[in-house]
DNA sequence: GTCTATAAAGTGATAGAC
DNA sequence: GTCTATCACTTTATAGAC
């Protein structure tokens, strides 16, 4: 087989991994399974990493560095503060239904993360990520629809990541897409009470 | 040693590898450190259990039967519904926060019904059990404070579960218990907006 | 650099003595 | 019923030919 740089050689071992893992989980992700995969051999696998561990450490830094906010990015801002963040929720909301190993993928990475002691920090730079995408959201979202927000957003933002876990795992579990979606919009309406209206910039002749 | 009639080795050896589990993980749980842990030999395990995966269905059936509702249970109803729902989230946290393991043991096993065919029923039921039983706390509360509620008692059963989920998993990752405080309060205080002090039974005369 | 072959350890499950 | 010993297989990792 051709020669490949050692960079390469790893991104491709760790695609193939998440692909694995994708349809087998955690658990499925031999070292062998990999590199079947890959269409590699088992050595190459050694050459490339020195062991097993430090590919799934490897792998997991990748995925919390790319779970773009893809779903987020493309957010339908609406008529209203209601309508951007409940927009927001179904759209990715929509994603997991489209794609659901996805979601299931990132729960798996996430508990092994946490059971692996060396882990702990991805994990929680996990999560920091996830309020950070959202936190921007909420910036955004202030912005278009001229509101402000009366809580802190980091606080908001918690409990938006909270809700969209909260209802993936449910989902996941019994598949009650109707019953997600109410969810949503109950989650929608809570949320865009905390926005009230902001106070347009005007010269002070202008009282109330 | 001594005899041990086969449903009491069954529930030793499950007990055991749910104490197993929550030292080192499902992945963890191999049928030797199982029957270490219950100290019994390994011929012992397949002359209780045909097979591993006979044990694990039956061990989550058993966690899934017994995720008693003991968190809620001891409920402190107070002033009013608003105090009742914080009572019941931050009880719930509390308890998450004293024994970090049972949930985290909770949601690998989710996962691994997730993962495991034959076992994706129970996953279902799992979660079926988490919603009848927050329902049935919405109803003690409805009658405790007097109150009806404005949306399907269904629909804010899930958006409980999934609050309290998501709170969960991101505690897990990151400790910030202050900031899961404060989501928590805005939960209770969004939910209780959805009960409304529901008119007490009078006769005609009385209207408004 | 990439391969085959194999080492060393761990896995679920079973046979057969007692 | 309970044990020891072992089978058949899989795992990660490495040695050594090319």
């Amino acid at each position: 087989m051709a020669r490949m740089s050692s960079v390469d050689r790893r991104g491709e071992l760790i695609h193939a991994a998440l692909r694995v893992i994708a349809a087998k989980g955690v658990a499925g992700a031999t070292t062998r399974a990999i590199v079947a995969e890959a269409g590699m051999s088992l050595a190459s696998f050694h050459y490339a990493f020195t062991s097993r561990d430090e590919m799934m450490r490897e792998l997991i830094a990748f995925v919390v560095e790319n779970e773009t906010n893809a779903v987020f990015a493309e957010i339908d801002f609406g008529r209203d503060i209601r309508e951007t963040l409940r927009n927001g929720l179904q759209g990715y909301f929509l994603n997991v239904q489209a794609d659901p190993g996805h979601e299931q993928v990132m729960f798996e990475l996430l508990q092994y993360a946490l059971r692996t002691p060396d882990l702990a920090d991805l994990a929680r730079e996990q999560y920091a990520r996830y309020h950070a995408a959202v936190i921007e959201l909420l910036h955004a979202a202030e912005k278009n629809a001229n509101v402000v927000w009366s809580l802190p957003v980091e606080e908001i933002a918690r409990t938006i990541v909270a809700i969209t876990d909260g209802l993936t795992l449910a989902w996941l579990a019994d598949r009650d897409s109707a019953a997600s979606a109410r969810v949503m919009d109950f989650a929608a309406d809570s949320l865009a009470r905390l926005a009230t209206v902001s106070e347009p910039v005007r010269t002070k002749e202008h009282v109330l």
